[in-house]
RNA sequence: UGGGACGUCGCCAAGCGGUAAGGCCCGGGGUUUUGAUCCCCGUAUGCGCAGGUUCGAAUCCUGCCGUCCCAGCCA
């Protein structure tokens, strides 16, 4: 053993299937997938299932299947898929040729049901939907047998054949697995395999069936057929595990994958579940799927985070089986991290307060040349016109603050960024006493020099009166004031914690001329206030939108809270 | 009240009988023309609780307690 091996702390999952490697399973082979049904976009509680499934693909060298669990066709269309297909390539990973459909063996899987059938292990049944409910029994009590669960093998066949045929409407039968009405476990007593669904133009398959198979049936039919090794799902599945077994021990498919449960994502201050995605997106409550509050991997785009800053989060957070709601803060460390990095940087002035530099020579424009980033000389420089006239941040001045506010005040000095040291002289107002303009002075000395014999502890961001571009700005906050949304059972609904601040829009910003040029998507560090992105929806002939990805880590937020305290 | 799972720092999460990793958050200090970044330092005598086995237990056993999931012709 060497003595510098680097141990990847592995999550349960991986240890599985390393042992299963070593003890020579699937012939030493990997095979995962990654099935969702298309019935909304893919959130970040997709982009951990991603992130494993085609992880563990890469790190074993298998493979990973993209499937569409599409056995449902009331709910799923092909705006969902597209979106899947693109979200899962923007997370960076591949599928190759591997693009599958459950039903590409709809045909397949109705061989099977006949075998069931044929072995007297399936059979048509006539109750209705309340019927079987009742006859089911409850999580205490054993079900009791339907009266049709006796039927010949010859009857089943013949029903199964005209359900295909559409003879019967929907809801009159279903077919179902003939199990153990009295199991512990619900899932076991007799469940239904396929059911009637007439008139329904399916995305993939549009009218060639009018019977559609259930989950419980067709995911290990599918997992087999694509010679699967491990079926890595969601904990809320381990009790349809003995199903998903016997379906694979009861018909003649070519191999028996493995299914494993781990814990679904929770994140505070949202909600993941795709039902109450749907309802936002429905009712209004956001732009769309793609709102840059939603948690959709759409969202987070739109928002500005990159796609190795969600892989980053995914491996941070790991893989358990316990219960877990993630902190919103570990998400933004991951989006800081790489735009940190990766970012250059700018000044934008979100909250413009005219600054007039008295004794500034009357027309001067000076070009001043600033790097991209301050610790990345590679990321190059731009220019930034300096004038007599500048706009800074309305929360970069008090007229009287205490000392530990090292911003501008009346009488005192700040730096400007990258620029000269300014003192403020006198504060303008307007009849209603309302700040409008401040008249400063400045240090010709202090351009890229500290000034002599005192010391100026702030430094501000500022835009050019003359040559600023005017922006809208949209600043997010988290979509929920609360930070588990759902756990308001019955008395409350999770929309009555909308956060009503979750979205402000600044119209009046002002940003440095070099962002003019910036294209949809491209992300930035605005200096002093966070990282920010250029909307991927920019209507023709208006400002710029800008959406705040998150906000720097902010220290001095911090102080001032103590201080009201 | 049946079955399945889970309980290790505020939040994630390693640990797999040899004496509690790491990350996020938080607190303190240093550098800094971003109150950013970066760099130090600090943070569970404790692993849901109670017993037991053992030289030794978060790890094994027993019993409690708590939380989550399951009664769709959804996935």
């Amino acid at each position: 053993m060497s003595e510098d091996e680097t141990v990847v702390a592995g999550n349960f999952v991986r240890q599985i299937i390393e042992s299963d490697i070593e003890a020579g399973k699937h012939d030493g082979k990997v095979a995962t997938r990654f099935p969702p049904e298309p019935n909304g976009y893919l959130h970040i509680g997709h982009a951990k299932s991603i992130c494993l499934n085609f992880g563990i693909a890469m790190d074993y060298q298998g493979t990973c299947n993209l499937r569409f669990d599409d056995t449902n066709p009331h709910k799923e269309n092909v705006e969902y898929i597209e979106s899947i297909r693109q979200d899962v390539h923007w997370l960076g990973y591949d599928w190759g040729e591997r693009l599958y459909y459950a039903s590409n063996y709809f045909e397949r899987l109705y061989e099977y049901a006949v075998e069931l059938i044929t072995a007297g292990k399936a059979y048509v049944c006539d109750l209705t939907a309340d019927e079987t409910r009742e006859y089911r029994g409850t999580l205490t009590a054993a079900g009791k047998p339907s009266p049709f669960r006796e039927r010949s093998v010859e009857e089943n066949l013949d029903l199964l054949q005209r359900m295909r045929a559409g003879e019967f409407e929907d809801g009159a039968r279903v077919l179902r697995a003939k199990i153990d009405m009295s199991s512990p476990n619900m899932n076991m007593r007799d469940p239904t395999l396929y059911r009637i669904r007439r008139g329904v133009i399916h995305h993939q398959t549009g009218e060639s069936w009018c019977i559609y198979p259930m989950y419980d049936f067709t995911h290990p039919v599918s997992d087999a057929l694509e010679r699967i090794t491990h079926s890595i799902c969601t904990l809320e599945f381990a009790d349809h595990r003995p199903l998903y077994d016997w379906i694979l021990d009861n018909t003649s498919v070519p191999c028996h994958p493995q299914q494993i449960e781990f814990s679904r994502l929770n994140l505070e201050y949202t909600v993941m579940s795709k039902r109450k995605l749907t309802a936002l997106v429905d009712e209004g409550c956001v732009e769309g799927w793609d709102d840059p509050r939603m948690p959709t991997i759409a969202g987070l785009r739109r928002r500005g985070f990159t796609p190795g800053s969600i892989r980053e989060f995914c491996t941070r957070i790991g893989v358990s089986k316990s219960e877990n709601t993630v902190q919103m803060g570990m998400l933004e460390s991951c989006i800081r991290e790489d735009l940190n990095v990766n970012s250059q940087r700018r000044m934008a002035v979100l909250h413009p307060l005219k600054v007039v530099i008295t004794d500034y020579p009357e027309g001067q424009v000076e070009q001043l040349e600033v790097a991209n980033h301050p610790q990345d000389e590679s990321m190059g420089v731009r220019s930034i016109p300096f004038t007599g006239e500048l706009y800074i941040d309305k929360n970069d001045f008090l007229e009287t603050a205490s000392k530990k506010f090292k911003r501008l005040v009346t009488g005192g000095e700040v730096r400007l960024r990258n620029a000269y040291v300014i003192r403020c002289n006198e504060v303008i107002k307007d009849a209603a006493g309302e700040i409008i303009e401040l008249h400063c002075s400045y240090d010709p000395a202090t351009l890229g020099a500290n000034p002599e014999g005192r010391k100026v502890k702030g430094v501000i961001h500022w835009v050019s009166v003359e040559y600023g571009v005017e922006a809208e700005v949209r600043l997010y906050d988290r979509l929920f004031s609360q930070p588990v949304p759902d756990s308001a059972k019955e008395d409350k609904d999770y929309r009555e914690y909308l956060n009503p601040d979750s979205l402000r829009t600044l119209t009046q910003s002002i940003v440095e001329p070099a962002l003019a040029e910036a294209n949809p998507g491209e992300r930035f560090q605005f200096e002093r206030e966070g990282y920010f992105c250029v909307d991927l929806h920019q209507p023709a002939g208006s400002p710029m939108i800008f959406n705040r990805t998150v906000t720097l880590r902010d220290s001095w937020a911090k102080i001032e809270e103590k201080q009201k305290a």
